[in-house]
RNA sequence: GCUGCUGUAGCUCAGUGGUAGAGCGCGUCCUUGGUAAGGACGAGGUCAUGGGUUCAAAUCCCAUCAGCAGCUCCA
C-alpha cells in the first residue's frame, strides 16, 4: 500500500500505483471535478501521475494560483494548436506563463493580426469544448531529438532541457503534441471556454537576443471565469486612464511634437508641478548639506574623449560644431561637474564635499525607445557628486538613503524596489576597492534594514551601483534613484585633494540621483496619483464657482485673496450652472472647488467641495484660507479639511 | 533599431475610389440657474508628408516622418 500525507496531516493509504486522481477521488469527488495538478513531494506532476510509496501530497485545484498558471500554461498550448490549424506553416518555440497570462512565440513569415484573435479564439473554443485530455508521453533525450529531427527551435528546447527523459503533451482531436515538461490540466475543459483572450502580438527576438530572428509572440490571459476575465479587462482600463501620457493631454501638462520628438514642452500648468517638485527638491538638499552648480549643457569635444564618453557611447550624443570646433551637448553631468571640483585646491578637511546639479542633458535614443515623459531624449537629471574618503563611504550611502526615503516618503510613493549591482566581467579598478566599494553599499543598505535584490556582474564598468525602481500604471518598471560609485573618472580626471599628511590623493566619488530625470519622476507622479494630485503638487489648487453672475464679484474677491496667499486659484465664470461648472472641476481633477453665492458672499464664507467626494461644508474664507495653506506648506497628501 | 498596428477639426473618434462627419472643446447670443454637464446659432480640416496607380485618391500601392504595443537597448 502507498500513503499519501496530505496537508492538513491525515494520511490516505491507496493501492500502489494508483494516481493522484484516484486520490483526489478518494478524498472527495466535489475535489476531484476542480483538481487541476499535483504536488508530489513538492515535484509539480499531472492529475494522471501514479503514487508509488510513502509520499506528501499537495492537490492543486483551479481555486490555487498554482492552478491558474497551470490553466494559463495549458491555454498556451490550445493557443498553439488553434494556431497552428489556421497556419499550418506556424513553427512552435516557446510559450510560458507570464504575469495575468501567457504568450507562445512563433516563427512564421505571414504576420498574425488583431484582426485574425477572432478567429484563433474560435479556434481554441472548439478544442477546449472538444474535452480531450491532455496525455502526457515521456521518452530519452535521443528519442526527442529523432522525433523533432529539422526543428530548429525544438532542438533547441531539446538541448536547453534537463534530465535525460524528455515529456511531449498531447491533446485535441488531431492528436497535437508539443515538447513540454508539464504539468498540464488534465482536460481541456477545466480551462473556462469563456474566461480567457487572445490580446495582442508583437515582435520578439529568439533566445532575446536582437542579432537573432524575429518571431511573433502572441499574448493571451487567461482566468478562472469569465468573471475574472471582465474584472481583469476592467482593471486593464482602469489603469490606462492613469496613463500620465493621457493624463498629460487631458490636463494641459505638457505636449510632444514631430519637430521635436522625444523632447518635452512642459506647459504652464505642467510647469507649476515641476516647480514645486524643484522647490521642494531644493529644500531638502540644503538640509542634508550639498551645496548646488550649474555647469554649461554643451562642452568641447576634447573634455568627453577625456572622460569615455566619446569612446564609449557617442552613437548616443548630440553633436555641434561651430567655427570648426565641435562641441557636444552633455550626455551626463560629471565632467562639467569635475571641472569645477578641478577649479580649487581640496583638502581632505572639506570632505565629504556634496554638489548637485539640475542637469539638462540630451541622450539619442534609439526611436522604439522612447515612452512618453518617463524615457525622452532630453531631460533633467536631479544629479549629484559626492567626493569623500573611502572611510566616508558607507555613512554617504545611508545619508543618500535617508535623502532619499524623506523625498519619496512626501510623494507618497511606499513601493519601490531596490537593486544592488556588482562587479561585471569587464570593469577598471581593482578587486580590492570593488570589494571595499560594494560592501559599503550592502552595508548601507543592511543598516538602513532595506529589502534588495542582487543583481550579480550588472554593475557599471567604473563601479557598483544601487538603483531604485517603480512601476507605472501598466506595470512596467523605470528606474528613478541610482547611487553609483565611480573609480573611473576621478583617475581620468587626475582629481586630487590634500591629505592630512599633506599628501595628493585621489578621492572617491559617488554619483547619485534620487528622482532620476526630471521628466520620468514627473510621469510617474502622475501616474501615481492617477492625475489627482495633492494640493502642494496640483496645478491648480482651488477653483472658485459663483453660482451666477450676480455673485462674480465676490468670487473675483476671493480669487484675490487666495492668490495673495499663494494658492493657485482659478475662477469659472462662465454662464454654465453650477453643476456643469463642478463637473468640469472635477474633470480637472482641481482639489478644492468653492462654490459661492449670496448666502456665502453675505457671510464671507465659501461653500467647500473636495475633489472627488459628494460633500460640502461651508466654511469661513479666513478658515479655508489658513487650512489649505498649511496643507500646503506641510505637503500633506491628504485633502480633508 | 526590430516586428506588427495607427495617423481625418484643439481633443476623442466615425466614415467612404466620386461635394468632409459626430460628440466634447472654442466663439456669439439666449438663459442668472445652489452642487457631476440648460438651449440656439456659428467658426474650425490640403483627411501626417512625398511619390505612384486611376477619368477621379483622404480612401488602393510604395517611401518618409511621427505615435502605439512588444522585443532589444539604456555607457
Amino acid at each position: 500500500m502507498a500513503k499519501a500525507k496530505l496537508p492538513d496531516g491525515n494520511i490516505l493509504e491507496i493501492t500502489d500505483g494508483a494516481t493522484v486522481a484516484d486520490l483526489a477521488g478518494q478524498i472527495g469527488p466535489g475535489l476531484l471535478r476542480v483538481s487541476i495538478a499535483a504536488k508530489i513531494n513538492d515535484q509539480l506532476v499531472d492529475l494522471s501521475t501514479p503514487i508509488t510509496g510513502d509520499v506528501d501530497v499537495v492537490i492543486i485545484t483551479t481555486k490555487d494560483e498554482l492552478g491558474l498558471e497551470i490553466v494559463r500554461h495549458s491555454c498556451a498550448h490550445i493557443m498553439a494548436e488553434a494556431i497552428c490549424s489556421i497556419w499550418p506553416a506556424a513553427k512552435l518555440v516557446y510559450g510560458p506563463t507570464v504575469t495575468d497570462g501567457f504568450y507562445y512565440d512563433i516563427d512564421l513569415d505571414e504576420p498574425i493580426r488583431p484582426e485574425d484573435f477572432g478567429a484563433i479564439e474560435k479556434k481554441m473554443k472548439e478544442i477546449i469544448k472538444g474535452d480531450t485530455p491532455f496525455e502526457r508521453i515521456e521518452m530519452t533525450r535521443g528519442e526527442a531529438e529523432a522525433k523533432m529531427a529539422g526543428d530548429v527551435y525544438k532542438l533547441d528546447n531539446i538541448a536547453n532541457a534537463k534530465g535525460d527523459v524528455l515529456s511531449f503533451y498531447r491533446h485535441g482531436s488531431d492528436g497535437f503534441e508539443d515538447l513540454c515538461r508539464g504539468p498540464h490540466v488534465p482536460r481541456t475543459k477545466l480551462i473556462d471556454a469563456k474566461g480567457f483572450k487572445v490580446m495582442s502580438v508583437a515582435g520578439a527576438y529568439w533566445h532575446g537576443d536582437a542579432s537573432q530572428k524575429m518571431l511573433q509572440r502572441v499574448y493571451g490571459t487567461a482566468w478562472r471565469d469569465k468573471k475574472e476575465l471582465a474584472d481583469y479587462l476592467f482593471r486593464l482600463e482602469e489603469a490606462k486612464k492613469r496613463d500620465h501620457r493621457l493624463l498629460g493631454k487631458q490636463m494641459d501638462l505638457f505636449s510632444f511634437h514631430e519637430e521635436g520628438p522625444g523632447f518635452a514642452f512642459l506647459h504652464p500648468k505642467g510647469m507649476k508641478v515641476w516647480n514645486a517638485v524643484i522647490d521642494y527638491w531644493r529644500d531638502v538638499h540644503r538640509r542634508y548639506g550639498y551645496e548646488e552648480i550649474k555647469t554649461p549643457i554643451m562642452l568641447n569635444e576634447s573634455l568627453w574623449h577625456k572622460s569615455g564618453h566619446w569612446d564609449n557611447y557617442k552613437e548616443n550624443m548630440y553633436f555641434t560644431t561651430v567655427d570648426e570646433v565641435t562641441y557636444a551637448v552633455k550626455p551626463m553631468n560629471c565632467p562639467g561637474g569635475l571641472l569645477v571640483y578641478k577649479s580649487n585646491k581640496h583638502s581632505y578637511r572639506e570632505f565629504p564635499m556634496r554638489v548637485a546639479e539640475l542637469g539638462l542633458v540630451h541622450r539619442y535614443e534609439a526611436s522604439g525607445q522612447m515612452h512618453g515623459l518617463v524615457r525622452v531624449r532630453q531631460f533633467t537629471q536631479d544629479d549629484a557628486h559626492i567626493f569623500c574618503m573611502p572611510d566616508q563611504i558607507e555613512a554617504e550611502i545611508v545619508g543618500v538613503i535617508d535623502l532619499l526615503q524623506e523625498m519619496y516618503k512626501t510623494f507618497g510613493f511606499e513601493d519601490y524596489h531596490v537593486e544592488l549591482s556588482t562587479k561585471p566581467d569587464k570593469h577598471i579598478g581593482s578587486d580590492e576597492i570593488w570589494e571595499t566599494a560594494t560592501n559599503a553599499l550592502r552595508g548601507a543598505l543592511e543598516h538602513k534594514g532595506m529589502d534588495y535584490q542582487i543583481n550579480e556582474g550588472d554593475g557599471a564598468f567604473y563601479g557598483p551601483k544601487i538603483d531604485f525602481h517603480i512601476s507605472d500604471c501598466l506595470n512596467r518598471s523605470w528606474q528613478l534613484g541610482t547611487i553609483q560609485l565611480d573609480f573611473s573618472m576621478p583617475q581620468r580626471f587626475e582629481l586630487t585633494y590634500v591629505d592630512q599628511d599633506n599628501t595628493e590623493k585621489t578621492p572617491v566619488m559617488i554619483h547619485r540621483a534620487i528622482l532620476g530625470s526630471l521628466e520620468r519622476f514627473m510621469g510617474i507622479l502622475i501616474e501615481h496619483f492617477g492625475g489627482n494630485m495633492p494640493l502642494w503638487l496640483a496645478p491648480e489648487q482651488v477653483r472658485v464657482l459663483p453660482i451666477s453672475e450676480k455673485t462674480n464679484d465676490y468670487a473675483y474677491d476671493v480669487l484675490a485673496k487666495l492668490k495673495k496667499c499663494g494658492l493657485y486659484a482659478v475662477v469659472d465664470t462662465s454662464d454654465d450652472k453650477v453643476g456643469a461648472k463642478i463637473a468640469r472641476a472635477h474633470a480637472d481633477k482641481v482639489p478644492y472647488m468653492l462654490v459661492v453665492g449670496p448666502k456665502e458672499a453675505q457671510e464671507t464664507a465659501v461653500n467647500v467641495r473636495i475633489r472627488q467626494s459628494q460633500e460640502t461644508q461651508t466654511l469661513s474664507l479666513e478658515e479655508f484660507i489658513s487650512t489649505a495653506v498649511s496643507k500646503n506648506d506641510d505637503k500633506s497628501l491628504d485633502l480633508s479639511l
